[in-house]
DNA sequence: AATGGGTCGACTTTTTTGTTCGAAAATAGT
DNA sequence: ACTATTTTCGAACAAAAAAGTCGACCCATT
């Protein structure tokens, strides 16, 4: 197995590479990206900064690993629902709702877009678009199922995830920008689901 | 009437410098003093970052300034109390709580704590022996109450009332560094509370 | 004692930040 | 309409803080 990454791998190392992530997850949380500092996510470790760049080639790279832990938390959850067994309707519902639910408490996700207001944009819709392409599959699986057991009717399956995929992406602003509480908004969800469903339903 | 404050003085002026105050407030409480910048409070007021220096000299005025305000919060709910019929022993244990349920909601205070840890120590400490000796006044007052209405037994008024000012000054520390809850910490006053009145009241 | 992963301090380079200043808007006064 | 005053801001700059580099040091293991 060679080693693409930028950074070298040992016993030490990869636990270490955690504990980085993880400092920078909750100075990332508390600050956001760029009112962190490399010496801030040092100190947190008891570290000297220039340990830092012997693990990640520089603080982007963090906020890369940071991110794609969390993405990785929120798939883990998702697969979880998407694995099991469930009635299609229920399943697609407990899926938009615990999307959801977990991007809310995924502050970084938050910060970094709140940041990105301000400065870069380019990076993180590049991952917006990985991420994307993630979700079309698990949710190409649930309109399968759906559709094999006769609850659903959808035409053209990987077409309708995407769109499904990219509407949710898009309910996202309105959620993190905290104009509602999750309380109003799982309203606004389930209403969503419900025009979702009679536009998927077999009648 | 002399303006001896560095800024002038106006109609609208005095209206924009409390909205400063506002909005830096949030922000320090937020993410400390140091992490906020001029250009953060300017966006957040949607003013340009020099018009800030317009009504404040410089940052660190601006942050004397909420402090200020915090401070006046804390000692208008201090008044109340002492301004409120009450027995003696009652008004000194409601003085107590009050005060440090009202500091600990002080997030500027405790964030402005936080970040002198790493930065500088000599303005806030300038602040505390004027706070002090407001302190010192307003438990003068209640320990003269109580010595008139025989409640309270004290031989040196002012001394006592700056000795329980800096004691309570002093557990402000604990406090705020919550190794303690407020509940345990109510307790905690409560057990001092009970040392001081022993020593306190006639018997 | 030689290798190499891991650490750090000191240094350089790049960005950010606080602050100033003069000139444009806006506003009030005449 | 004209003038004075208040309020706003953009551009510029010095100082501070940040990111990032590098060679020297550990300290295990071999």
């Amino acid at each position: 197995m060679s080693n693409l990454g930028s950074s070298p791998s040992g016993a030490q190392n990869d636990n270490m590479r955690s504990s980085i992530i993880e400092a920078a997850k909750e100075l990332f949380a508390k600050f956001g990206y760029k009112k962190t500092t490399m010496e801030d996510i040092a100190i947190a470790l008891r570290k000297g900064k220039s340990s830092l760049y012997y693990y990640f080639k520089n603080k982007e790279e963090i906020f890369q690993a940071v991110i794609e832990s969390e993405e990785k938390h929120l798939f883990s959850k998702l697969n979880e629902i998407v694995n099991t067994k469930m009635e299609p309707r229920e399943k697609f519902t407990q899926y938009v709702i615990t999307r959801m639910e977990t991007i809310l408490e995924l502050d970084n996700y938050i910060k970094a877009l709140k940041d990105e207001m301000l400065t870069n944009y380019e990076f993180l819709s590049r991952l917006k678009t990985s991420t994307e392409k993630q979700e079309a599959a698990l949710l190409t699986k649930i309109l399968e199922e759906g559709t094999s057991s006769n609850t659903f009717q959808v035409k053209n399956i990987p077409m309708a995830a995407v769109a499904i995929a990219t509407a949710l992406k898009g309910m996202e602003g309105p959620l993190l920008s905290s104009y509602y509480s999750f309380e109003d908004f799982k309203v606004q969800i389930e209403n969503t689901l419900n025009i979702l469903f009679f536009g998927l339903i077999r009648r």
